[in-house]
DNA sequence: CCTAAGTAGTTGAAAATTCAAGTAAAGTGG
DNA sequence: CCACTTTACTTGAATTTTCAACTACTTAGG
């Protein structure tokens, strides 16, 4: 026999109905702010580790997995990102099949121009709203759930 | 003169991190446990707006505003669900430039089918790692998130 | 060495999403 | 009742993302 489905109570589902809605409008947020940069969160995020990275400079792989992108999506946005100049392709000496996306002066003074916006922004839709106190509840609460997703991903890489 | 960019201090930048972090991997994981229902979290809420409405039915911009997608997004995504057989237009007879979507038995089956183990992925990649001291801090913090973002997009909507 | 299997990255087509119009009906102010 | 603006929704094209190969190189094992 089937089992029943163990639906969520009240509780559960306003916490999952809070989080859930916040967490698709902030992003919109976000976004719609970073667009008078020219800019998407996860093209914000792939220059980002670029200019943090020595040389400003990471192997592609690296870069998909920082980024949290597949492989396939970051090929294809590196390939515009170097349309309009912001990054070059370096083939990798010791792997030769291998890549470095190197981040240039143009793409620099791109993401140097849209930083401080951004961060603006993280504030002034998050961070603003939240005390001392939520912002460590939110650290320990959400670094909790990216542990065990962790976990729970090991069948499932794509 | 230009103002310093008010950057993030270290507890500041650590819940952004989580939170952001934390986040992609959780939409990823409940998007990739919906993927054995053919469904993605969009057409999921799409289909579950319908199944709660009265008589299953709901105008096509409600739809939008409630599934928090652009008109244009539902439109070609109903279009999609209306090819599979989960959804039907049928004219609104006072509005005569409005239509509603229509559930079908089909795609209440659909979703039947689909929202136990929906229930269990969210249980299992979220809310099972939360107290229920946590469950709480979650709604309070995202629906003050919520209320400010609301109060922002003002001049905004899109 | 040689082969089999795995890794790095790209590619083109398909599917999804956004963007900019476009149509038709409703509402509004004179 | 008549222009004008707004609302409801769709559409086709452009862009983005996913998907399923595919090439080329590296690694591991015998």
């Amino acid at each position: 026999m089937a089992k029943q489905p163990n639906w969520l109570n009240p509780r559960e589902m306003k916490a999952w109905r809070s989080y859930i809605i916040a967490s698709r409008r902030l992003l919109d947020a976000l976004d719609f702010d970073l667009d008078q940069h020219d800019l998407s969160m996860a093209d914000y995020e792939v220059l980002a580790l670029l200019s943090d990275a020595p040389e400003r400079k990471l192997r592609m792989s690296e870069l998909a997995q920082l980024a949290m992108l597949s492989k396939s999506r970051l090929s294809h946005r590196i390939k515009v990102m170097e349309g309009v100049g912001w990054i070059k392709r370096e083939a990798c000496p010791n792997d030769k099949r291998g890549y470095f996306a190197v981040m240039t002066d143009k793409g620099f003074k791109a993401i140097a121009k849209a930083a401080p916006d951004h961060v603006e922004s993280v504030r002034s839709r998050l961070l603003d709203h939240l005390t001392v106190k939520d912002q460590e509840d939110v650290t320990r609460i959400f670094d909790r759930v990216t542990n065990k997703l962790r976990g729970q991903y090991i069948a499932e890489e794509k």
